[in-house]
DNA sequence: TCTGGGGTCCTAGGACCC
DNA sequence: TCTGGGGTCCTAGGACCC
């Protein structure tokens, strides 16, 4: 029987890193992603005025991404721009360019495919790899038992480097779970291994809301109940767990405080769902607004309709999704008769699920999102269908 | 002039069917 | 007319993640 050895691999602070990339002046600098402002023309010195600087900037927006001396002013990824400029007004702020991150994503992934072919993508910037099966990941040496899966981690951190110039921090471990909380805990070029025996010393001091599942609500709730760390947590009886947080989360609580995972890499999934959505630049008013946000609304449909037939793909079921100025969001959806990747019909379709919404109180962010997912060659071509009817919006 | 955009999964009630 | 239980689909909302 093989040791389980699963890997998770975390580029360090990736969109940073690839803008550190192309302007290295700006190495050591604490710089942030982030906003809808261009770069100025040329590449001006690292002490340039010409960068623009966080404090010059106005309008919405959160940060995606700061180095590492940015961080250290205490500014983070999902801060907004204007409040990070009162804690870092120096810090220069470069527009985020998706398509470059994208690219040095796929480097990377194909990089580590060469090695671990068995790889689950969990976004641009992170892997999980079952190593498993990897050549040489099952020998040990007389003074490191684990010394095989270790030099093939040591492997996947030069192969990145070498196809990016980027480092990344690595988990090892015998699950997804540890792995994900191993490849945190030297960063930035770590590598961390562990097995399910060291569970006890290296995860139970851990805050209960390090683990991947529990966000700031479950965090809170539990801090409520006197549970702080991941060890409180697996101390807790699982039925008084079951009592607070249902059968199914508080089992679910108890395994993974213990360490315990079984969940399999997983190399494909079917896409489930797809959404366009954007912010205003300023509140826009359902009623007075009315006409821009009809335009907007079959701007998002046409974007929707294009990424499903990029794909290949038609939906069954479409829907708006809309913020209020005061942060409340309201979903609605219709499933339609037939499935489709027409932009005209899902912007129909997509009107007409908005029939009671509360047009009283301005918007600031507007989606559209399909779902009901399928292969656009397992259905018929069939003529759009024709909606008809008066709307209290567009 | 706080708070982006793209996803997944879960829950829960009602409709509808057997 | 009342009594059931089970299963699936549809819709809305929410937690969470990158």
């Amino acid at each position: 029987m093989l040791q389980r050895w699963i890997a998770h691999l975390d580029m360090d602070a990736f969109y940073a890193s690839v803008e550190l990339l192309r302007h290295p002046q700006l190495q050591g600098q604490p710089v942030v992603i982030g906003g809808r402002r261009a770069l100025p023309e040329g590449v001006p010195p690292a002490d340039s005025p010409a960068w623009p600087r966080l404090r010059d900037y106005a309008g919405r927006g959160v940060i995606t991404t700061a180095t590492y001396p940015a961080r250290a002013l205490g500014v983070h990824s999902g801060m907004g721009l204007m409040k990070a400029a009162l804690l870092a007004p120096d810090a220069i702020l470069l527009p985020v360019d998706f398509d470059r991150y994208r690219h040095f994503s796929r480097l990377f992934k194909a990089a580590v495919l060469e090695i671990a072919p068995v790889m689950e993508d969990r976004g641009i910037d992170e892997i999980y790899l079952d190593l498993t099966d990897v050549p040489g990941a099952q020998a040990s040496a007389p003074d490191d038992a684990h010394a095989g899966v270790r030099a093939v981690a040591q492997r996947l951190k030069q192969a990145v480097r070498e196809a990016t110039g980027l480092s990344c921090s690595i988990g090892v471990t015998p699950n997804k779970l540890l792995s994900k909380l191993a490849s945190d805990m030297d960063k930035p070029d770590g590598l961390t291994l562990f097995t399910h025996a060291e569970v006890p010393a290296r995860v139970w001091p851990l805050p209960a809301g390090r683990i991947n599942g529990i966000g700031p609500k479950a965090a809170e709730r539990l801090r409520e109940l006197g549970i702080e760390t991941i060890g409180q947590l697996a101390a807790a009886d699982p039925a008084w767990l079951a009592g607070h947080f249902g059968s199914r989360q508080g089992q679910w609580l108890h395994d993974a405080a213990h360490g315990r995972d079984e969940r399999p890499v997983v190399t494909w999934r079917d896409p489930k769902s797809m959404s366009r959505e954007t912010t205003f630049e300023r509140n826009l008013h359902p009623r007075h607004d009315r006409e821009a946000l009809g335009a907007l609304l079959t701007r998002l449909a046409e974007q929707v309709a294009a990424d499903l037939a990029r794909k290949q793909l038609v939906a069954r079921t479409v829907g708006v999704k809309l913020r209020y100025e005061d942060f409340r969001i309201v979903t609605r959806s219709l499933t339609m008769p037939q499935p489709t990747a027409d932009g005209p019909t899902l912007r129909r379709w997509a009107a007409r699920s908005l029939r009671d919404i509360d047009l009283d109180r301005r918007l600031r962010l507007m989606g559209v999102r399909v779902e009901g997912l399928q292969s656009a060659d397992t259905v018929p071509d069939s003529p759009a269908l024709q909606v008809q009817e008066s709307l209290p919006l567009f």
